[in-house]
Formats: structure tokens, sequence, C-alpha cells
DNA sequence: TTAATTAAATTGGTTAACCAATTTTCACTT
DNA sequence: AAGTGAAAATTGGTTAACCAATTTAATTAA
């Protein structure tokens, strides 16, 4: 399907695939509920592969603007035609995510799971953040990079929270953010030994059920990268 | 790919088989950059199609744990096993979003943006912005259903904030929503008189660049849906 | 023994053939 | 003329064959 939170290459002749679908769209007139041609009708059409047209098609499905059904054909959602054109157009301009966009919005994420998770965690949650703050307390402590159970660390917060759409999503962002923060080593040994202490705070903070207070550390722990972020 | 925000069906035998795939890492031990088995093996030992172990190494490269090179083979990616481990476990456990967490993070989302829409904004979003507005009245005043220029609206600001990744995340999710607001009707016909007020505000308050008040009108706007949300 | 070269095997990716379910068509009955 | 039913065509999905690039093995020359 190809779908990547970013990717150049051959994405553009995907983009034109898509447009190409767009304006068929627009000229047919279809609206919610009617059938587009049929993939094969389509590829000739395009004068693509039949397995490009498919990908398109997976792709907007995913974008919920299509709807396929097995032996039958395939469908406009029930998305009306300005939303569909708005939202292709929307599609077709979405760049590469850069490292500061993602910062950014990981710290956005980060500040809002802490308080949820404040606020939601039972007990088991509480012991599975606890789990992985002592083994990233073990490895910095050890020396060892720690950047993993870091990661671990978060994520589980990230649960705590019970919102499985943010959970989702972070998972999603969080591994280009672990590249380039490896890209641009981001982090350095001095600042694992403050993470202890950071984590450490966090975590109690979660388990006392204040949120504010999670919050307010969950801030101090992102002091260094956001600044850094807005030097780039 | 198979890769949906949500979906039930058939989720269950992709999650076997990605836990084989994690149970084979681990049992051979396989670090950074080593090599995985071929698809054609690990389909044989599987004891499934090779296009069905194709989806699940697609999926687990959209999160970024593995990577495949073209006539070479499928890579573990730059992740130790520990938080391999860690995040296969989250994908395996990750949940159908439910339409509580969907308007949770919605509103977090359209919070943020907003507000970096206000700083950021430059003279051509703001008139991208106006149209989607007039749009948005002409509908309403004639006594038609706004839900397409509503949201087109909301997603004009998200471009306005200049942060392509929580554009991209966005446009996921909007979809999902906009399915779930119609299954639970939750707007009506009073709403949209006073949303037309509602967004009128917003979009001065971007003009004027005031954050705060960007902010502030977008949760007098989110108010009912915030509320109904924690009612259902 | 080592280095270089070449041939064979393996790889992920692509294309084309196939399949079962659905839809349409049309002859036939009432 | 309307209803019915079967057959043919069309559909998205799946499977298997194919491809070019790469890697590995073997063979040869130094």
């Amino acid at each position: 399907m190809k779908l990547e939170l970013l990717s150049k290459g051959e994405q553009t002749s995907q983009n034109e695939i898509i447009s190409k679908l767009r304006d068929l769209i627009n000229l047919k007139n279809l609206e919610p509920g009617d059938k587009l041609p049929s993939e094969r009708m389509m590829s000739e059409k395009f004068e693509v592969s039949r397995s490009s047209v498919r990908e398109v098609i997976q792709l907007l499905e995913f974008y919920g603007l299509l709807k396929s059904k097995p032996q039958s054909g395939t469908f406009v959602a029930d998305i009306g035609q300005i939303a569909m054109n708005g939202m292709i157009d929307d599609i077709l301009r979405l760049e590469n995510p850069d490292f500061r966009s993602l910062v950014e919005t990981r710290i956005m994420f980060e500040l809002k799971t802490v308080r949820l998770a404040a606020q939601r965690r039972t007990e088991e949650h509480l012991s599975q953040i606890e789990g992985a703050l002592e083994a990233y307390k073990e490895k910095v402590l050890n020396g060892e990079n720690a950047v993993q159970e870091d990661l671990l660390f978060h994520l589980a917060i990230a649960q705590a929270s019970c919102n499985s759409t943010m959970n989702t999503l972070m998972l999603m962002i969080t591994p280009k953010i672990i590249t380039n923060f490896e890209k641009y080593h981001v982090c350095d040994k001095n600042q694992a030994y403050i993470g202890i202490k950071e984590h450490q705070d966090i975590f109690e903070a979660i388990k006392n059920q204040d949120t504010e207070m999670a919050k307010e550390k969950m801030k101090v722990h992102f002091g260094v990268l956001y600044q850094y972020c807005y030097n780039i």
C-alpha cells in the first residue's frame, strides 16, 4: 500500500494516479455511494498497472474516502464531493514530516497522555510503568545506552492513558523520532543521569494521580528537547 | 497492507503471524541490522501464504521496526531487541479506537493546531480559511447540511499550523470521526447556526494572531461535543 | 594460498493468470 | 407484459509464475 508517514520516491507517480482519479470522480459527478469504474478499466484509462490502481484505492480507503466491496466494486464513501476534493488535495499536499514537527507533535502528545495516565491508570498500568522505569535506571547506572528503555517508559505511559487513538498515533510517530533523534544525536551521557530523576518524578506524579504535577514534570523532562527543536 | 486505524476481521490471523515473527526474532537473537529469513522461508515456516508474510512485513516496516531492501532481504531496523519486543507487543495490543478516544484526540489536536495557526498563518492560509468559512456560512444560511464545509474549515486551520505531522494525523482520524459523528448524529440544525458565530470568532482570532483567544474560541466550539463525548 | 571472475542460487518486487462471489443479461414461462 | 431462472460477464481478491538485482559458491589464474 506504500503508506508511509513520509516517503518521497515513487510518491509522485502515485500522486498522479490520485489526481487522475479525482478528476474522474469530478467529471462523472460521482456522489456518495456511487460506484467507480472497475480496477481494470481504470488501469487502462490511466495507463498504469492494475496493482498501482489498487494501491491508490487502498490508500484512499485508509483515509475513508472510498469503500471497496469484495466482488462488487469500489464505491465513494459517505463523503460529499466538496469534502472529497478538499481531502484529496490535502493528501496530495502531504509533506515529509520534518523533525521539528515530529518533536512538536510528540511533546503535545506526551503532555496530554501523562495527564490522562495520572487520571486513569490502574494498578496494572502502574506496575508496567514502574517496570520500565527500573529497567531504564539499571541501564543508565551501568553506563549503558538506555534509549530503548526510555522509549518503553514513555509508551507505557501512553498505554496508561487509556486512549487507544493516541496510543496508536504515538506508536506511529515514535520510530521516526528515534531515527531522527539518533541522527542528530540529541541526547548525551549527561542527560541520562538527569533523566532518572525526571522519570522518577513523572512516575510518582502518576502514582499519586496528581495530573498537574505529572504534566509539569513531563514538561521539565522535555525542556532540553523542546529548546533544541527550535534551535535547528 | 491492510493497515487500518481500526479493523477487526482477519486482524487476528495477522496478529498470529506477527507474534510468530517476534518469537523467531527472539529465538534467533536477531539484533539491529541482522537479516530475517526470506519471505518464502517464513511463509513455509509459519504455514501461511507469502503475501500474508509480506503484509506483516510491510506493517512492521510502517512502524519502523523492519527495513526491506529490494533484492537483498528484510532486516531488523535500528531498534534493539528490548524496544522491538515492547513495540510489537504494543502493536498486538492495539485496540479499535473508540469514539470517545477519537473525539478526545481530535479536541487535543484542534486546540493545539489553532494556536499554532494563529502564530504561523500566512496571508494565503488566511484566505484559504476564510474561503472555507464563507462556504460554510452559505450552506448553513440556506438551511443545507454543512458537515463537509465544517470539516474543510477545520482542515484549513490544521494546514495553517505549519506542522506537517499534525496535519497528516488529523487527516487520518478525520474520516472515522465523521462516520461516527453521523452514526450518533451528534450535530443538529440548531447547532449549525451557532456554529457560524463560533467559526467566525475562531477565524478572527487567527487573523489577529491572538493565540489564547483562538484556543478559547475553539474550546467553546467543542464545548457541546466534549460534553457529549463523556456522556456516552 | 589468495585474488579475481564467473556461474548458480536467492532475494524482494512485479506481473499475469486464476477464483469465487456478485451482477447483469436474456431467453423462457406464465 | 411481467416475472423467473439460468447462464454469461464482471467484479475485487488471491495465488502462482516471472523478473531483475543481489548475494553466494565455485572455479580458475596468479
